[in-house]
DNA sequence: AATCAAATGACAACCGATTGCCAAATGTTG
DNA sequence: CAACATTTGGCAATCGGTTGTCATTTGATT
């Protein structure tokens, strides 16, 4: 009756069930598993079928405790219910699972202070992160990169490795496009003043305008959701542009809305560009003109480049910085100018 | 040189460190950390403020490892790029944030395999799991409940806890609307065949069809995502029947987009009656028919369900069974039944 | 002031793995 | 067959907490 337990119990099985049934220690058992060929091939066997009988499943906690690896990745993300995240959270899942690792989601509702927790706290809880669109200042980026592993999405801050979805290469596509249907006074509807990206997105293009010699104004800034849009509508409209390029394509829907119910036809009366290509943008009404790019496979390259920070070993010299392409997709929401009356 | 470290390092604090730095044990610092009023107030306060200090966060795997508690809850859904899910997944989130639980979210993929091995797997990294549309048979369900906290959503099992969004009740209300309109010829377009939902709606449509005396045939199976709206209006219009209600807003989206290709006009030539008012459904062309539910809410009931057999405690009779009430949002992509020529 | 109950804090075992170190077993070579 | 190199496997410490047990201090009561 000295004996641990009588087997049988519903637990999950540990190495130490293993290894008493085996009649070896618990650490061979760990060994056999984690380093097959320090221990004999025979041992091994019986013990690899001791696992299976029991239907052994290491535990992570202790894994993780003992080894300081924990297997799995945060990834951070303004909003989860924003479109835009979707595919990358799915490329990002897709990527990590390939690779043996769990991803923590987390939504950090577009506060910096959610975020800066969140950080601190996977810090042990996760061997690596992924932040998309940080609200974060460069300062607590950079530290933040210092202390561990971490790649960033649409945010440039020199010294941490990043993905850069390239829209603002094309918003000068989006101009010259809205410029060749013989607009002249364009506006730029900005997004939150926190995000980089949008940023970005503007100095491009008033960049672009000025080489052009066409106008373009700013509004906003305005929040990443189609409720904006309304506000935003109705800022362009008063403005007096006959084109607008969003910050995104929530916003650009939103706009859509608005000015259906106010009236103004689009593109007649004015046009729109958004940006991402998000679910929905197909299929609004109508269709929107939109900048696209390959979110799911930025999602992936974020990871490929987490994942060379955790193993330096394997090959390939750790790139820190890594472009993606985008490209203007035109549909029905852009069309020639009005004639100034 | 015999004490542990020259403290400074950039390691995270331990409570060792904050045993060290009052003079008192690890032990004394654990539980006047998470058993106050059994620590002297004063001893409390000396140590709250060295934690404070020393920018002291618990390590949780350490935590889960020693309480058997991990404090994260794993959420499964099927398809994360599914826009129904945002909302679910938003309302999960929130409550379990509010109620100091992580969220471990995972795209099952639609398999059940994908969603066992996941289930396994978080019975040692998770307290408790919420399954939405779960593709598992009813056993495994029934044994997975049996082992862990477990609440699922839109899948009835008598045994398992559960959210039922109500829509087969919708499918009846959407059923005389369509013969409000004239319509006697009714399609449904059912969704995954593993799918209880679809089955749900079915059974709710056909018996109210046949105490309305009007004809609803069932087409499908189809993939629950846009793309596969195609064949489903291709099948509807082959069928020739007048008014279509999707297995959800997805498929009938993109029916929506797949007639408009064909010339076929909604809601003059056919209407069309989607499901889950998602993302989308309000502003695509013509605006979509849907039946609409809380579904925020539904993951906010879904985690209270849950923490409620975490801590049995804290009032509150277990309810086992919670129906989310829906509606009948009526859009532009239904209309008066064609003639019949 | 003496007595006793209650509050307090230290010790140590434990959770389930990993891993450095060393001893035993094995095989090889002269 | 002895001596040595090489595997192989076990012991025990460790990760960072939690928690049961028990001795001690504190305070209240008479």
């Amino acid at each position: 009756m000295a004996t641990t337990q009588p087997a049988a119990v519903d637990r999950p099985a540990t190495i130490h069930d293993i290894a008493a049934l085996c009649g070896v220690a618990a650490s061979t058992v760990s060994r056999a598993l984690s380093t097959p060929d320090r221990v004999n091939i025979r041992t091994r066997q019986r013990i690899e079928a001791a696992a299976a009988q029991l239907h052994y499943t290491p535990n992570s906690q202790a894994k993780a405790l003992s080894s300081g690896r924990t297997g799995a990745v945060g990834v951070l993300v303004p909003d989860i219910t924003n479109p835009f995240y979707f595919d990358l959270i799915r490329g990002t899942q897709l990527q990590l699972k390939a690779a043996g690792y769990t991803q923590l989601l987390v939504d950090t509702e577009e506060s910096d202070e959610v975020e800066a927790s969140t950080v601190e706290q996977l810090r042990k809880s996760a061997d690596g992160i992924i932040v998309a669109a940080s609200r974060l200042s460069d300062e607590a980026l950079l530290d933040a990169a210092a202390k561990m592993p971490l790649v960033t999405i649409n945010r440039d801050v020199p010294g941490v490795p990043a993905v850069l979805i390239d829209t603002p290469a094309a918003t000068s596509q989006a101009l010259d496009h809205l410029i060749s249907l013989g607009h002249t006074r364009v506006a730029y509807v900005a997004g939150p003043p926190t995000s980089q990206s949008s940023e970005r997105r503007w100095t491009a293009l008033s960049e672009a305008a000025e080489e052009r010699g066409v106008e373009v104004r700013r509004l906003g800034p305005f929040a990443p959701k189609t409720q904006s849009g309304a506000a935003a509508a109705d800022a362009a409209v008063h403005s007096g542009v006959t084109a607008c390029i969003a910050f995104n394509d929530l916003i650009a829907i939103g706009m859509l809305q608005r000015l259906r119910e106010r009236g103004i036809r689009v593109p007649e009366d004015m046009s729109i560009v958004g940006c991402d290509d998000i679910f929905g943008a197909d299929f609004c009404n109508p269709p929107l003109s939109t900048m696209a790019s390959p979110i799911e496979q930025a999602g992936r390259v974020a990871v490929s480049m987490l994942l060379a920070q955790l193993n330096p070993l394997a090959g390939g010299g750790t790139r820190s910085r890594s472009v993606m392409p985008t490209h203007l997709t035109v549909r029905g929401s852009t069309g020639p100018a009005r004639q100034a009356s």
